[in-house]
RNA sequence: GGCCCGUUCGUCUAGGGGUUAGGACAUCAGAUUUUCAUUCUGGUAACAGGGGUUCGAUUCCCCUACGGGCUACCA
């Protein structure tokens, strides 16, 4: 085992915004680092030009950064290894694809995407549906194992279009110890010549991302499952390379919710919920695509969601300060296999932290959103309606429900009125009340309650025939928090008025 | 099609040769509550199928089925 210290790599690709699972990938990363006292990085791929995204770089930046998960090296953050953004090292790798060709491991290949298309489409008519460019196949192929060496160098000379690809042998057995899938075998003769290094001069992920873990000197390669296909060409990069090879896991995937495949994109509006951290808006269509944190996701709910989306520690803990899942976190405690994605129990994850969080910050998230509705309150009173509506709310905007508490009644519901108000009696009843409710020195829930219960001793009336009048006088609802909690975080000045204009309204 | 990976309640999962197979979300019922919500209590609900190995398999092995991933000069 290898004892220098533990570094991860977060390496995603920008041609999007970062959905759900990259963000659980990284998220394992970064724990994984931390609990081994070792160092996160975040390595920007984009190789491939032609797949460019302006924003969607920013994006990842951003996303990682309200999830709070922070690198310590990489684009944003320098590093010794900087630069980290793959495009600006275009220039180191073409010398280790010749390294690789000098050492016989890789070859020039010149033949052209549209041959190369041409010759799979034959294939595929032939009932051969799987051509692969590979050792058998690269003998009549144009490339500087069939072409004479002269014609190879006035080819290259004179400015041909080449790539390089790997050489790979054949009948040869790859075997490597996946942390969470034990050992993997591929034979050498199911993988094909991949192209390393391409004729717009950049190289292919492969050849970048055995490069560059190698130079940044990665110990672990923590990444999708989709990943594991690829994991024995790399791991004969490594022997081509004679470099150590780092330890590998790969991560099951996350799946949607209803019937099967991989969470997509377009899953998430698809079933009215995000997939993406942050809200992105698709710089071509226009089409935007919701984010958690716009939803009223808290990042904390979001990450605890997405560490048991396919982690479990071995006793039954839920929830989760980032401080215990690094130190429970353990790649050996992943799951094997794919976990559909369960948006009414995130909905569950942002309850539990939304409870948990200080009053007073909660009013203060809420406040901008009050005032732009203009309501026109200080936080102190917030903090009153966070203190009675916190155990109905999922979000923070579901504290701002009860508009009762901004402003008076617009109208009775009408099934609420039906049901409870009797026009022969219930006017008097509240205007007793009322009177009652005026003659109270200290207007707060106890003194409003032992009114009450005098109330309802002297007019020899029960709970139920007075509680909701005085309710649907307050609110217009049947619904909500106690009336008397209403009525006192309403104050006096404010409620008086309220039941006076119910019973002008409802006779 | 080929290669690789996987399969415990509806969902996320714990467990592991002998267990009443545990928890959470969801769901249902009851209790509390002036209402809604909360809270509490309880319930329904799972080892894909077939062969081995074994005194005994949900657990180990094989096969089948099913699911997923990959199969580009994309990552």
């Amino acid at each position: 085992m290898n004892t220098s210290k533990v570094r991860v790599r977060f390496a995603p690709s920008p041609t999007g915004p970062l959905h759900m699972g990259g963000v659980r990938t990284a998220l394992y990363n970064y724990l994984f680092a931390k609990k081994h006292g070792g160092d996160f990085l975040l390595r920007i791929e984009d190789t491939d030009q032609t797949r460019y995204v302006p924003g969607a770089e920013t994006y990842i930046l951003e996303a990682l950064k309200w999830c709070g998960i922070e690198p310590n090296e990489g684009v944003g953050y320098g590093g010794d290894c900087a630069p980290y953004r793959q495009s600006e090292r275009k220039p180191i790798y073409k010398d280790y694809a010749l390294e690789l060709v000098n050492k016989g491991w890789a070859y020039y290949a010149f033949d052209t995407p549209e041959e190369l298309d041409t010759i799979r489409k034959q294939a595929e008519a032939a009932k051969m549906p799987n051509w692969q460019y590979n050792s058998i196949s690269r003998m009549t192929m144009k490339n500087s194992l069939t072409l004479p060496a002269d014609e190879v160098e006035s080819r290259i000379q004179q400015g041909d279009p080449f790539v390089i690809r790997f050489k790979m042998p054949r009948n040869e057995e790859v075997r490597f110890q996946d942390i969470i899938r034990g050992w993997v075998v591929f034979s050498t003769n199911e993988l094909d010549d991949k192209v390393l290094y391409k004729s717009d001069g950049m190289p292919t992920y492969h050849l970048a991302n055995i490069v560059d873990d190698h130079t940044m000197s990665i110990t672990h390669v923590i990444r999708g499952e989709e990943w594991l296909p690829s994991a024995p060409l790399h791991v004969m990069m490594y022997r081509a390379f004679e470099w150590e090879a780092p330890l590998f896991a790969h991560l099951p995937l996350i799946l949607k919710p209803d019937g099967n495949g991989k969470l997509s994109k377009r899953d998430g509006d698809r079933l009215g919920f995000p997939v993406f951290p942050l809200e992105w808006k698709d710089p071509e269509t226009g089409n935007i695509s919701s984010g958690y944190r716009e939803k009223g996701y808290l990042p904390k709910a979001f990450l605890n969601m997405l560490l048991l989306l396919g982690w479990a520690p071995s006793n039954n803990q839920e929830i989760f300060t980032l401080e215990e899942m690094i130190e429970t976190f353990s790649l050996e405690r992943i799951g094997k296999s794919g976990s559909k994605f369960d948006p009414e129990k995130t909905k569950w994850f942002n309850q539990q932290y939304l409870r948990n969080m200080p009053r007073r910050a909660l009013a203060e998230m809420i406040l901008p959103t009050a005032k732009e509705r203009g309501y026109d309150v200080c936080v102190e009173y917030l903090e009153g309606v966070v203190e009675l509506m916190l155990e109905r709310a999922v979000f923070p905007l579901d504290l701002l429900e009860g508009t009762y508490l901004f402003e008076d009644p617009k109208s009775y519901d009408e099934e609420a009125v039906s049901k409870k108000w009797k026009k022969e009696e219930s006017g008097q009843i509240l205007l007793d009340w009322s009177i009652k409710l005026q003659s109270l020195e200290t207007f707060n829930v106890e003194s409003i309650d032992t009114a009450m219960k005098s109330f309802l001793a002297e007019k020899n009336l029960g709970m139920g025939q007075v509680m909701p009048l005085f309710r649907i006088a307050l609110t217009g609802v049947l619904t909500g928090p106690g009336a008397a909690q209403v009525a006192a975080l309403l104050g006096k000045e404010f409620v008086t008025p309220r039941i006076q204009k119910c019973i002008e309204t409802l006779g």
